[in-house]
DNA sequence: GCGCAGTTCAAACGTTCGTTTGATATTTTA
DNA sequence: TAAAATATCAAACGAACGTTTGAACTGCGC
């Protein structure tokens, strides 16, 4: 009883999305069917549609409650961080932009990593759309910052390094670790440090060749 | 007629091969029917079960048929490059590692990239064991290369860049340029080096923090 | 108490799914 | 050439798919 009282006690909704989100991360959304989203959230099959449309209308909620928290943080201290800089008070560096880029990642739901991850691993025609409208933004203010701490380097190869970096960042996401026997959470506030000085290293470097 | 004879100059088993790589690129394992692939193949819908077993066994057949050739150039490569290193004949550093372990994707079919990256996308319930199997030994080979010439780093450090490294490479592969419009084998041809670059100052690093 | 919008429900819609069957060609072997 | 092995075929199997329907139930203003 006090089971069921903790389940109906969340609305209908959110139950849909928290089920969704739990399958769609194991099973993709191809492999992921609606009977099996509203047995596991223990709501009528017709639920699904009547509040989210569709399937698809479905997968694009799941991923909006998730990332968009993730994408105003970024925003709000690359902001944060440029006024600061424009008064002295921190300086521009790329570890600092990294740092507002990536830290978001680990102060928000547990589930939001593994389901970013997860839509990147999808089809392009399912998910290009999506992905283009939530990243857009946030793509476009750090690669312009990143471009303002490394003049000497060309847009385009710029454009490459950030490139590499989101799909360091996207394998960490979906294997949260390399090889160890690490926890979820733990690897993944052992990776993000780890992750930050890789990809700094990379977007940095002028000697190779 | 000459269109017909050329599809039919190859064997149903390829046909098939062919269309479901293809297919699965596009739309992922379980967003593409068997029918779909027999179809796009010219070839009756029970050829498939009878030539692979099951949809499962096909998708693991044309996953194979394009990795091996790539994992073998890559031992090959490395143990090469190991050999002449002990005689003093080449230079055993990251960059001669990572070149063993990069430039085989730049010599096979066109469609063997798209492929591996599809792959990793794939929910890992149905990937994980013909992943492990496949680059388990190349992984461990080339990790151990890379010990050799970083025995400053912790292992577990190593683990962690070699994991990044596999991102990026990923990333490339599935979504091969940025955001420019060039053509997938000229933006694979400019993207190869570059990752090398990214990936060998990520590797190497030792001042960040 | 009544009516109404919002929500939940069981049931069914037609379609497509992976796989199997048994007959029929085709190729190989002796 | 006859028999045996291999391959292809149309057709169908039961199950699962996303979505829709129309009735029943809910809580709230009146």
């Amino acid at each position: 009883m006090s089971v069921a009282d903790t389940e109906t006690s969340v609305s209908t909704r959110d139950r849909i999305l928290d089920a969704a989100e739990t399958l769609f991360i194991e099973h993709g959304f191809a492999g992921t069917s609606v009977r099996a989203i509203a047995t596991e959230a223990g709501v009528n099959l017709a639920a699904t549609n009547y509040h989210f449309g569709s399937k698809r209308g479905l997968f694009s909620a799941v991923f909006q409650r998730r990332v968009q928290p993730i994408n105003e943080e970024r925003l709000q201290r690359l902001s944060a961080l440029q006024q600061e800089a424009q008064v002295g008070k921190r300086q521009l560096t790329i570890r600092s932009i990294l740092e507002c880029f990536f830290e978001p990642l680990r102060h928000v739901d547990p589930g939001a990593p593994a389901l970013i991850g997860r839509m990147y691993g999808e089809p392009e025609s399912l998910t290009r759309p999506i992905l283009e409208e939530a990243f857009q933004e946030v793509a476009q203010a750090f690669h312009g910052a990143l471009s303002q701490v490394l003049p000497e380097i060309p847009p385009e190869e710029i454009r490459w390094r950030f490139h590499f970096m989101i799909g360091s960042m996207i394998h960490l996401l979906q294997m949260h670790a390399p090889l160890g026997s690490e926890s979820t959470h733990d690897a993944f506030t052992s990776g993000v440090p780890r992750l930050i000085n890789f990809v700094q290293a990379g977007l940095e470097h002028t000697d190779n060749g």
